[in-house]
DNA sequence: ACCCTCTTTGTAATCGTTTTCATATATTTC
DNA sequence: GAAATATATGAAAACGATTACAAAGAGGGT
């Protein structure tokens, strides 16, 4: 009775073997089989061999989950990010994927659109679908999304920014200095009124220190920046152009222009084109980031290169010191590069040579 | 002795609460905390109220881990992507994450960049690390992916193109009747020798389909597409350059050139205008996609739009649907159309009218 | 021959939830 | 008012790996 009964459609068979198959098929325990594949030089060679061609045969898939709750790690990063739509952020994401990949790491996303509470909840999110550690960009964030991590105990590494701090770690780039090299350029060009095309800089870090940039090479000639020369935009080609259009309403108009990042700065360029303004003869423009766009328009945009698939890799290295319980330096730093090339010349009425 | 022994550091009591210290302090059983969260209309309203309590005042956060196991669902998709270089891409994927996030998945993302067998290695850890479902650009690619999505039971999804059979299910569009239509706009406008920049066809559907279309198009009017007029490029701006160049270099070389993407698109321009080709008068250039570029270039790109977002959003739904068991359309189709802008225009000796 | 150490393996507890039953109490039905 | 049904809860068994600990066997030194 309860044979016949029992037999069919025995149901509730798992769809795929699991380790207990594993280590039947191969006449060792489960735990053999775990460390086979952990800890392969805690097994004999033989024995290793008989698993993984029992493994190999079974089509044998670890379970994650188990795997995670059993030794509590997942095997998983989160990182969020502002946006997609800034191929900055897309190519970091991708590095990043790449790198973490070869160590064995998945990544999973989430996207904040710079608003810190919607990064807040994505952290959230992410902590609970189960991550090992966090990369966030920039260091500025809702107070509560510290708290968070800190009572998470969650490893994090911020990027895009530099930190000062010992006692957080970052990958990143000094948007500052970047800034303010640029911004000498165009002063050593003749420049003296420049506009700043950026995102809010009261929400977003990078951008504040951008500004920061702008106005420390400023006072290094005794100028000053005028809070109506700098316009809040984030990050469309759109947003380029009416950002220049409210600069040159104003009265005097910049002779140049420092924008927050290539999109912004390639917008401005085509504003300007479209009013038949010359570039670089009546205005320069220069961006940030250096993305595969810049060079290509016409006239080629200068700009501040920033490397970041190399700080995709970076993050990543950092990152696998980190899950790996070693230290990790506390500020990596890539270098940014002003890239000079056709959007930027002397201010008008300014000879060459900048005399 | 003991009872002082055991007092310091007890160094593994875990580090935050779990589901037991919730139900302690709610004073109810785990089973009802944890039907508080997944099933709160069968708890008591009260008692419902009372674990909420708790758990916020414990800062609870559930392990996804243990409940994935023990429900043996990740509450997690994965998608991979062949690149997030393409605005297209990078899109969607956002678009994705924010639409799965709202019904509580969140996304692991791969990226192959159009190789299959990474394809497969992604698709391979992507399971390992647990999903509930995959979302995967295009219906081809290695015939080991799907052995191994079948072998696994694991549903997925595709997108960026519509499939045929039953058996598949997608959210995507029809890249053939894409290409077709903005072909025969070319072909009315007097073309009569166009070229094509696109993915290589052998290694990508989407790329196979337009090309189809291009040449049914042509076909349509007595007109066959000879190989040595498809130049085969991937996807940045550089590579629509060369591209161009290589056509441009024909006899006879073509008035009008179908590009596979946007960027190839504004590549090839770029090269029009850098050799002092006259774009639309001497050369017409078509796009697909429309990102935000290809509106803003002058001129602006004629393209065929695809409603990328919505596919994000749609591609959600219905994974939501297919996550729930419930049964799934087969196929959703976005629609695209031809958004005529002016980098095409009448063949040159062509009158306007098309007579 | 004895004791030690090193290597290799197995046993079984554990990770933190979900979920199946069983049970107890309220509510409805006739 | 008994029986049937609903509603609300708890006890305990999964889920599928990892890993602490124990133990067996091999080799080495004296």
């Amino acid at each position: 009775m309860t044979g016949i009964s029992a037999k069919p459609t025995d149901s509730r068979r798992p769809l795929h073997s699991g380790i207990r198959d594993v280590a039947r098929e191969a006449g060792v325990s489960t735990a053999t089989v775990s460390r086979a594949f952990n800890k392969p030089e805690f097994v004999n060679a033989e024995t290793r061999e008989k698993v993984f061609d029992a493994a190999q045969r079974l089509r044998y898939i670890p379970d994650g989950a188990a795997r995670s709750l059993s030794s509590q790690k997942s095997f998983r990063v989160g990182a969020v990010i502002p946006t997609m739509n800034d191929s900055i952020f897309a190519r970091f994401v991708e590095s990043l994927q790449r790198r973490l990949g070869d160590i064995g790491y998945a990544l999973l996303v989430g996207i904040d659109r710079f608003d810190s509470e919607l990064e807040l909840k994505e952290v959230r999110s992410l902590i609970e679908s189960g991550v090992d550690a966090l990369v966030l960009c920039g260091a500025q964030r809702a107070e509560e999304t510290y708290e968070l991590l800190r009572s998470r105990r969650l490893p994090y590494l911020i990027t895009h920014v530099q930190t000062s701090g010992a006692e957080q770690i970052s990958v990143g780039y000094d948007n500052l200095t970047g800034a303010a090299r640029a911004t000498d350029y165009l002063l050593d060009l003749g420049h003296r009124v420049i506009g700043v095309i950026d995102y809010p800089p009261t929400r977003n870090d990078r951008a504040a220190l951008r500004r920061a940039g702008v106005e420390q090479a400023l006072a290094g000639r005794g100028l000053a920046l005028p809070p109506e020369r700098c316009v809040d935009r984030t990050f469309s080609i759109e947003d380029g152009r009416v950002g220049l259009r409210m600069l040159l309403a104003q009265d005097p108009a910049p002779t140049a222009v420092f924008c927050g990042n290539d999109i912004l700065a390639v917008g401005a360029l085509f504003e300007a084109q479209a009013q038949g303004i010359a570039v670089p003869e009546r205005l320069s423009i220069i961006g940030y980031d250096d993305m595969e766009l810049a060079g290509q328009v016409t006239p080629p945009l200068t700009t501040v290169h920033v490397p970041t698939g190399e700080m995709g890799a970076r993050a990543a290295e950092v990152l696998s010191l980190m899950l790996a319980g070693k230290p990790a330096p506390s500020a990596t730093r890539v270098d940014t590069n002003l890239i000079i090339r056709g959007t930027t010349g002397p201010a008008p009425g300014h000879s060459a040579d900048g005399r």
